[in-house]
DNA sequence: GCCAACGTTGGC
DNA sequence: GCCAACGTTGGC
């Protein structure tokens, strides 16, 4: 049970199943080759310090409970911090597990109006046990993991400041098509080139060039 | 262990 | 609300 009393946190059901149980940056790893982690590598496989974070800011309902969780419904708690339950994607968990306590982790707007990156998160407490999936009343309950053995993780954030501007992802796109031309930064970013992974990895280089963005002119 | 069917994500 | 992309399931 996490510190503080748990705000519904609108990670997409990311279907749960089984397969790639393992542990370590992802076993779908495979197709993609390994994209330059952070020119911190150990044994081939990269090492990321970065990181980014869906979550729903608008109403949805999922049998019958409200995902929403904003950045605004983070920052409005008590101790602005919360845990990131309800990642049901071994891929997106095995990103969590790889968290370490004080990364850096954009927060990241779907599925609404104006999806993007809205504000940026600490990770406040390394992967422990995701207690709702063993709670069958939780949206994303999960009947096949068994507490001795459990499935699904969940990572503490704590909300650090909103950006500067909203960087919407129309303007990601963009950058993202411009330097798959010129080899800039964002070319390989996994916000497009693994789309609908709810938790991803960023380098050093994309998160620096996002970041940059809130300073300067909307493009 | 292949792969078609199915379900989900999430931009548009 | 549509639907492309893609992860997961399960028959074989």
């Amino acid at each position: 049970m996490p510190p503080k009393k748990r705000p519904r946190v609108g990670k997409r059901s990311e279907s749960s199943g089984k397969s790639d149980d393992a542990v370590g940056p992802s076993a779908a790893g495979r197709k993609r080759k390994a994209a330059a982690g952070d020119g911190c590598e150990s044994a081939g496989v990269p090492v990321y310090s970065h990181w980014l974070m869906k979550s729903e800011p608008e109403s949805r309902f999922e049998n019958g409970v409200d995902v929403k969780f904003g950045i605004e419904d983070l920052k409005a708690l008590p101790d602005q911090t919360s845990c990131w339950d309800g990642v049901r994607n071994y891929q997106a968990r095995n990103f969590m597990r790889q968290m370490k306590e004080g990364q850096l982790a954009f927060f990241y707007h779907s599925n609404c109006k104006e999806p993007g990156v809205a504000g940026l998160m600490k990770i406040a407490k390394e992967a422990y046990v995701d207690h709702t999936q063993f709670d069958k009343k939780d949206v994303h309950y999960d009947v096949s993991s068994k507490p001795d053995n459990p499935k699904w993780s969940m990572v503490d954030v704590r909300f650090q400041r909103m950006m500067k501007r909203f960087v919407p992802l129309s303007e990601l796109k963009k950058h993202h098509l411009q330097h798959r031309a010129d080899g800039g930064p964002l070319k390989d970013v996994a916000l497009f080139t693994r789309a609908r992974l709810s938790v991803q990895p960023l380098t050093s280089e994309e998160f620096d060039f996002i970041l940059s963005l809130e300073v300067k002119e909307p493009h």
